[in-house]
DNA sequence: GCGATCAGTT
DNA sequence: CACAACTGATCGC
């Protein structure tokens, strides 16, 4: 579903059959390792360190000597095999920070086939340090090249999907705690992520939140020692699982004590015009502020409990958007096949996209003196990095025309297809 | 027993 | 209902 075998069974993105020489781990959600298990035998398998630190708690007893931790970055040299050739050829791999979940990466692959960017699930606000942080890195890993291909966590690729930044939301969050001084609340999250908003709200109310013992534990192992405990009595904010979260439970809960449930979530969050999209049933819902107040008001009340509020690990429309006229890339295919409202990417993008657009990406560049500075630096660096990037713009030239006419029909047939084949030769074939 | 797949849940 | 992420049943080996 969102997976990536790429040039001809050399490297695996997120895919876990046989036939490939490196395997990359974008981040343990169970939906990008569906067919990794405990009894892994196939290859080295590539992932960020802080992914490799939480491994063991998803795959006990997986043969870690088999992983590969990359740090955040740096660029990684693989020596592999042609697959139709049989002659050895490096690949270079760097890892940048996702934004997704804890782990996340992205993974920028330079090599005979040019140079791709593979998102993994991802997100990319546009304001914080980090996001500062993540966009300057990005632009010094790609430095004046062109991207051939982005595959893009296209999850939410529709203008219709509009949502505040995390912090927003997480600040929502803790308005709808305050404004509820005398209940207990409980939050639905899942095995990992949403780590950033339980924060958020312990350091505004200064308390610590309940999470259940297993949760503690990957708390632990991501390093947060003061902020979460398994003792009911220590507080009256839980962060319970996601799947254990109705309204069954909500109600039985009430008879106890009165008790409101938090929904983090990116889906209700879509607009048309200036309604939500998805049914007016809700007693208080975002139409009358929408784009406008975002306290509680924003934060949709669609059960006399529960209040569903707009935090999401996955890039708005507006956020991809930016992403891209940022890359600028030659091509784009979505990661994610399985929506039925499914929009490729080119629908929107396509006017971003190709080789014209990729030099426009380089001159846009060179109206901000501070990136001068940097394609400067890159320019040295690339001259003493050897030959890969000549070889690889070659290729490139080859593949624009190519794609330019044949790539949207193709996306279309592949929606329901498994896995996403992105080698050269592969294309031609389907 | 394992893993792949599907159906169902929030 | 749209989604992501997860659980649990079932089937085949």
């Amino acid at each position: 579903k969102k997976h990536a075998q790429m040039e001809g069974g050399m490297i695996s993105v997120d895919k876990w059959s046989s036939g490939s020489q490196a395997y990359f781990l974008t981040h343990l959600h169970a939906d990008h390792t569906a067919g990794l298990s405990s009894t892994w035998k196939r290859g080295p398998l590539y992932c960020s360190r802080l992914t490799a630190r939480l491994f063991p708690c998803k795959f006990p007893g997986f043969d870690l000597s088999l992983l590969r931790v990359l740090d955040i970055g740096s660029w990684y040299s693989l020596s592999l095999t042609t697959p139709s050739s049989g002659s050895a050829t490096n690949v270079y791999v760097k890892a940048i920070d996702a934004q997704h979940c804890p782990g996340s990466v992205m993974y920028l692959f330079r090599g005979e086939f040019g140079c791709k960017l593979f998102t993994g699930d991802f997100r990319w606000e546009t304001t914080g340090n980090r996001v500062e942080f993540g966009r300057t890195m990005l632009l010094d890993a790609l430095k004046n090249e062109t991207l051939d291909i982005l595959y893009l966590d296209n999850t939410y690729c529709n203008p219709r999907y509009a949502f505040p930044s995390r912090e927003v939301a997480a600040r929502q969050v803790v308005d709808i705690i305050t404004s509820h001084p005398k209940h207990e609340i409980i939050i639905g999250i899942d095995s990992l992520g949403k780590e950033d908003l339980l924060l958020y709200i312990s350091r505004a109310l200064n308390i610590k939140i309940w999470v259940w013992p297993e949760r503690l534990q990957i708390m632990h192992l991501l390093g947060f020692h003061e902020n979460f405990t398994t003792q009911t009595s220590l507080t009256r904010v839980r962060a319970v699982p996601r799947y254990s979260f109705s309204i069954e439970t909500l109600n039985g809960l009430n008879t106890l004590r009165p008790t409101i449930g938090v929904m983090p979530s990116g889906l209700p969050w879509a607009t048309k015009g200036n309604r939500n999209i998805f049914g007016s049933s809700s007693a208080s819902c975002l139409n009358k502020d929408c784009g406008k107040d975002i306290d509680s008001a924003n934060a949709k009340r669609n059960h006399e409990y529960i209040f569903v509020v707009p935090y999401s690990d996955h890039s708005c429309f507006s956020e991809i958007q930016e992403f891209i006229e940022l890359l600028r890339p030659i091509n784009i295919k979505g990661i994610v096949s399985s929506s039925s409202c499914y929009i490729e990417p080119h629908y929107y993008f396509d006017h971003l996209c190709g080789s014209k657009q990729a030099f426009w990406r380089i001159n846009q560049q060179f109206e901000n003196e501070e990136v001068i500075d940097r394609i400067e630096d890159a320019e040295k660096q690339s001259a003493k990095e050897g030959n890969s990037t000549v070889v690889g713009r070659k290729r490139r030239i080859d593949q624009v025309d190519f794609f330019g006419i044949r790539v949207s029909r193709v996306s279309v047939l592949r929606r329901l297809s498994r896995g996403v084949k992105i080698a050269d030769t592969e294309y031609i074939s389907e």
